[in-house]
DNA sequence: TATATATTTAGACAAATATCTAAATAAAAG
DNA sequence: CTTTTATTTAGATATTTGTCTAAATATATA
């Protein structure tokens, strides 16, 4: 078995991605908006987007020509889970597969 | 304002260090002990050594030829509110920054 | 249909990262 | 004081990552 949130935590990794969740948790947003509120070019918030998107940390759907990105947590809760479970030794029940080749 | 928890993300975000701390989290060990549970040499993990240091998540003490490592879990626990900030929109009182340049 | 707007894909490139082997340092034991 | 054991530092290298510009795609509107 293969680490399921490998992806989540390199999607958090990165200060911009963090940010843009951050943003997001306020209300989904287009594309464009939240290009407006960084520093860098679409293309690279794009492929931001899609490593958000591959860890399932967002949602897109179309609108008219706008693309609206809104946070989805359910993942977000499971690597929560995974931090909370480095708290506390002992109850080992629901252990997580740590993903070491 | 800078991000002061960008090292612990940067640190969770490799499985082998993830997999550290979960063997630290069941109790102290020494650096040998643990390079023996992974197939990377003791130079690499060494790096990740270092790496979770840098993001204060262990700690280390000598005792005699060893070097013990240990867990510390507060700057885990900041992260994990740092986490649990991106679910409760509305109660912004305690927000982070977000470190984009 | 032609044009404007919104977003993504393609491809290049520099910087960061994870890994390795060889050498250095530190402590213990003979 | 020399040797062994434990760990780290140095330096090299391949891969991954974040960024860019230019081009492609998709939708809306004149």
């Amino acid at each position: 078995m293969s680490s399921p949130q490998q992806p989540v935590f390199k999607a958090l990794a990165d200060p911009t991605r963090r940010a843009i969740l951050k943003r997001l948790q306020e209300g989904s947003e287009t594309a464009g908006e939240i290009a407006e509120a960084f520093a860098i070019s679409k293309p690279s918030l794009s492929h931001h987007f899609n490593i958000l998107k591959a860890a399932e940390l967002v949602r897109t759907e179309r609108r008219g020509q706008h693309i609206v990105y809104s946070l989805d947590a359910t993942v977000l809760q499971e690597a929560m889970a995974m931090l909370l479970d480095l708290f506390s030794p002992g109850d080992a029940s629901h252990e997580q597969d740590n993903d070491v080749e």
